[in-house]
DNA sequence: ATGAAAGCGCTAACAC
DNA sequence: GTGTTAGCGCTTTCAT
């Protein structure tokens, strides 16, 4: 276990001062071209590292960005992640993750520790549970950015990066009214999260549009779990009044309620059309291939780090754009096609 | 943005030397119960946090994991990254997390980022092409302990978690044997990586067993890949001589030649048994079902981490257990069941 | 272009 | 049980 050479070390080999070879360590202007060249190579000779707690501590910057997750297991939540390493580590940015498992609890807990981590910017995407953004203000009133970004909470000192979920929602029933559905249930989460709540005023609005009305039971709220699609599957061929149409927030949920419901003997799409959201891989690999609505998980991931990381580099602070909204797309496939 | 407030601060205002208010803070036994409180909860009202870099650089460890991983969008991988996270961020670890891409060079790049960020410990799953693990060697020097999950290599000084793959490829095969299968092929990854080779050893020791002589014809190295595997669907409409069964060491690419062999006409398992290996999520939607090895991702994070922190503990900074080898399970389903 | 020196906030050995 | 004090390794202002 060797010892850690400092600048100190480096200084007195080349007898020059520690203040020479920081400034040449970082590249600074005013050292001589040749010095700083000997000094990065002794450096290297010497097994050098930068201490950055030392320099954290000196320039009370850390250069790490936060980030809290509904969950880490999810193809869209890894993609995003993708995503945000690729252009956070191309800028020298130490990304840590933490998951909240959809509990607002566990979510003000990671974000005390990303606090007490000294991270100089949070990218957040709210569990289930979350209530209130209370636990986020200390980050804001200390001036470090929070960047929401697919669940999101609207706050005027914060960005948020978002699909358009409402005309996504309308989209997808106004696809499935069009090949002839007229009862369209709904399978949802949370209401409390604007991904959720906005899917559905989309689902509402082309309704009303279309002139068809409005059935509260066909709304159906739970946790888009495996299970909740399997049951979503048990409550259809339970009801008298069966749905022709079915919308379900999440793919992983929408797929597994398929599986459901062929088993019941179900034919999809003919006895109903179905259509998941989020474009998981999952969903070209069902038979019949699931309808969905694309989304960008990856680029999303690297707009907000990318945004987050400008918001740091620009002097001022102040916190211009609010709201980024990324392009999603209906994708037809033939889960969802009557003629 | 107010100031931030330093244990001097509480010191003062209390009337004490900022060591007792240092000692309070970190539950130190010798400091009286009530000084104890008084502190703590002046600290709580002031709005304290720690300054970890102050901490980290006085004692000399960080309280950082660093993981490595090839890339962070696969279901495997997300599950095994959960897991660690749950555990580390139980026993107040931080987590960095940064991808290879399959790239050795990215992962050399990461692993000097992990280095200068002085991870008190390192997580590894290696990428296809590392050649070396030169790399690691200044973590291992260091007496920082690295640790390799999944995709291994041999090293005296460094744990490695790992299922027995050979046995899982082994027994996919004679699975696929007793099924009838005479002619398998075998679609692997690049065979430096351990978790491709022991599965390949697998295959053969199978063949050798039951008397069935191996055609080197019928091992295809690939990136498994979607794009591969839809290749080798091409590859096998084209064969003269066809394969009647199929083990692909990844159900990622397995579906997607199961894909591509359904659109040509192919009928699984009747002309062709196939089997993948991972148990993702898609192995149980395609049609029919994917026989694979059900393979403890989430668990295998776990293990990883709880493994490190122990080693982190143990004072003696030596390292006993040198491999975890953690269960594995065939799950035959629809895909290769012939009678 | 380089150096001297102060200090970031915390911890721990030592003293009482 | 509490205080004194000396750094940890770096950056940066000011001086030369």
């Amino acid at each position: 276990m060797d010892k850690e050479i400092t600048i100190y070390d480096i200084a007195h080999q080349l007898k020059l001062s520690p203040a020479t070879v920081s400034r040449a360590l970082q590249n600074h202007p005013a050292i001589n071209s040749n010095t700083k060249k000997t000094i990065v190579s002794k450096a290297k000779e010497m097994g050098y590292r930068t201490n950055i707690f030392a320099s954290n501590l000196r320039r009370k910057k850390t250069n790490t960005i936060g980030v809290i997750v509904p969950r880490l297991n999810s193809y869209f939540v890894s993609s995003v992640l993708a995503g945000m390493e690729k252009v956070l580590n191309d800028s020298a940015y130490n990304l840590i993750i933490s998951q909240s498992l959809e509990s607002a609890k566990k979510e003000i807990a990671n974000s005390h520790t990303m606090f007490n981590s000294r991270v100089d910017g949070l990218l957040v995407s709210l569990a289930y549970e979350t209530e209130d953004i209370e636990h986020f203000e200390v980050f804001i009133r200390k001036g470090i950015p929070v960047l929401f970004f697919d669940r999101v909470v609207a706050h005027n000192q914060c960005t948020s990066i978002v699909i358009d979920n409402q005309k996504a929602g309308y989209e997808l029933t106004s696809h499935l009214i069009e090949q002839g559905c007229r009862r369209i249930m709904h399978v949802t989460g949370n209401l409390k999260r604007n991904v959720y709540d906005d899917r559905l005023k989309g689902y509402r609005q082309a309704l009303l549009e279309k002139g068809i009305e409005l059935d509260e039971s066909l709304i159906y709220v739970t946790d888009l779990s495996q299970e909740a699609g399997v049951e979503t599957g048990h409550i259809i061929q339970k009801m008298e009044n069966k749905p022709d149409g079915l919308f379900i927030a999440n793919d992983f949920c929408a797929v597994h309620c398929m599986e459901s419901l062929k088993q019941a003997g179900f034919s999809i799409p003919r006895d109903i059309a179905v259509a998941g959201f989020n474009d998981d891989p999952l969903a070209r690999v069902i038979e019949p291939n699931l309808t969905t609505i694309h989304y960008p998980g990856q680029e999303m991931g690297e707009i907000a780090a990318k945004s987050l990381i400008q918001h740091l580099n620009s002097s001022s602070g102040v916190n211009h754009t609010n709201t980024i909204i990324l392009h999603s797309e209906l994708i037809v496939r033939a889960s969802s096609v009557r003629h």
